[in-house]
DNA sequence: CAACTAAGACTCTCTTAGCGA
DNA sequence: TCGCTAAGAGAGTCTTAGTTG
């Protein structure tokens, strides 16, 4: 596999119910290109830069970290960051025992 | 900015404490193109592709996705994961009250 | 309408060959 | 040694113009 932001990009669209056009116009891309980006990004035949994944990860609603997670488990790990409470998050990695400010 | 990961991988290297060079060596590449390449990706003048941020990823030990969070929150996040025995992660998720099937 | 593809125009990366701290 | 840069060759994406289900 070249990447996994077709795997990922594929997921958040049917998990969404959009038509692959649909989400490129929803990215700001024009209608006439739209259609055939988004299939080119999810069948891997080419890769979109970051910019452009920053505005799908906003038309699907997903953090655009969650295109690049190879492993299903950090996938899913990404997902729930943008579903808990930004107060709750630092309670969780507190609890795992994880120092938040050394990066 | 033009992309994140020129930000991050900065990041991950200085806390390994290594040179630019040193890190292209420890991701595959030849010797005579590796420190003008992680300088270029640091300095956001080119972009790897992924296949590349992979080799990158593992020379930092730190999870791939982590070179594509535009939010500092979600970059600790990230790591978060990678220093959590998987066991863990899911008690975590659960108790958050996420539901690790649906993604 | 929705998913998909080939191919040329166009854009960007990678390598080479350097400079300065 | 380390960080950094310009510029051409080479590799990739984006647009156009379609086909197929």
């Amino acid at each position: 596999m070249a990447s996994v932001l077709g795997k990922r990009l594929k997921e958040a669209r049917l998990r969404i119910g959009l038509s692959q056009a649909q989400v490129g116009i929803n990215a700001g891309m024009d209608q006439s290109v739209a259609s055939t980006r988004i299939n080119q990004y999810e069948r891997d035949v080419h890769v979109p830069g970051f910019a452009v994944a920053e505005q799908l990860a906003k038309a699907l609603k997903v953090p655009s970290a969650y295109f690049y997670a190879v492993d299903d488990q950090l996938a899913a790990w990404i997902l729930a960051y943008a579903k808990i409470p930004a107060s709750d998050r630092r309670t969780i990695m507190e609890e795992a025992g994880i120092a938040p400010r050394r990066l």
